[in-house]
DNA sequence: CCCATTATTGCAAATTATTTGCAATTAGTG
DNA sequence: CACTAATTGCAAATAATTTGCAATAATGGG
């Protein structure tokens, strides 16, 4: 049984109906090899049934993500956006780094994070249920092209001082 | 020299000015043991300077956020906002647990991330410049209410299953 | 110590991501 | 095939955050 069916079974299970919508979103997702954005999620899906809408396309995430389906993750430095992770179901404990240049996402397992929970909770008690770990710093690649080229002049997390942020500008003309 | 007169001359450098607002919106800082949303830091400052407007925390925090002077953090299962974390400047390194009953933030070291960093360049090349962990579960004192108890019928967590959200519906009256 | 320069503020309006109410549609059931 | 309730599309509502602009205020120089 392949993965969407198998999506729809435990939908059947809950109640929920399986519509061509929500098939098109599994399907989407299903070739994501990325963390797109619900928007992304759209646009693509939409290129086979032009008149989706983009509510579904969030309410279905929703849905999948109570589901366990997705992940979610959200990034530093980015616009306050969600991003969906098809991969969660496949790889339950799996963890990111991003690349601060070129935005890659390498998914990596972490099974000595397990020994860091322990230790959190020798020290301060209670449980711990789910955790994030996101890397962030320059992949291989970029890090091979700043080595070769020099620093790049549009590092996005560069600090500018307090008055002039790379995006929002306090208002006055430079 | 105190931590505020630290900023400043920080700030002095980059050819900044240490006005009211910044100062106040400094000291509420240096006065947090939580880590507040924009708006919370907004309301406490506001207590002693009515007219103090939110863009004006917005504008402080995100140049306070490029000094390295705060952090910032978003959590799962909250609405898309930001919570800005004061002690980054004393404790560069530092992580996080959530209760996810009674939102509780513990704040915690840990050294033994440096071998999962070396862990993850040994496999992928490049390089880590920051990293964030977040643990989710439940704090000590939860966790003892829960055994003492049972399941709180409040858990902010609980799946429903795919069509009923715990805060947003999917537009039909249950 | 006052003035000029220019960073900063307050305000209101704009943006952006996401959610929601509702009438129309449609999947699954008998 | 008809019925019922889940789901959709649409448009409008929220909510967090940013921004343009005129008014204000901090600093450096006279």
């Amino acid at each position: 049984m392949d993965w969407i069916t198998q999506v729809a079974e435990r939908l059947r299970a809950t109640g929920g109906r399986m519509t061509t919508q929500r098939r098109l979103i599994l399907e989407t997702l299903a070739q994501c090899t990325d963390h797109p954005t619900a928007e992304e999620i759209y646009q693509r899906a939409r290129q086979r049934a032009p008149d989706l809408n983009l509510s579904t396309v969030y309410r279905t995430l929703r849905w999948l993500e109570d589901l366990g389906v997705v992940g979610t993750q959200r990034f530093e430095g980015e616009r306050p956006q969600e991003r969906f992770d098809p991969a969660v179901s496949a790889q339950p404990e799996h963890h990111h780094f991003r690349c601060r240049l070129c935005n890659t996402i390498i998914e990596f397992p972490a099974p000595l994070l397990e020994v860091l929970k322990q230790d959190f909770i020798t020290h301060y008690g209670g449980t711990i249920e789910s955790a994030s770990l996101i890397f962030y710093g320059l992949c291989e690649s970029c890090l091979q092209k700043v080595e070769t080229y020099g620093p790049l002049s549009f590092n996005p997390n560069a600090i500018t001082g307090p008055h002039e942020r790379p995006s929002h500008s306090t208002g006055r003309a430079s």
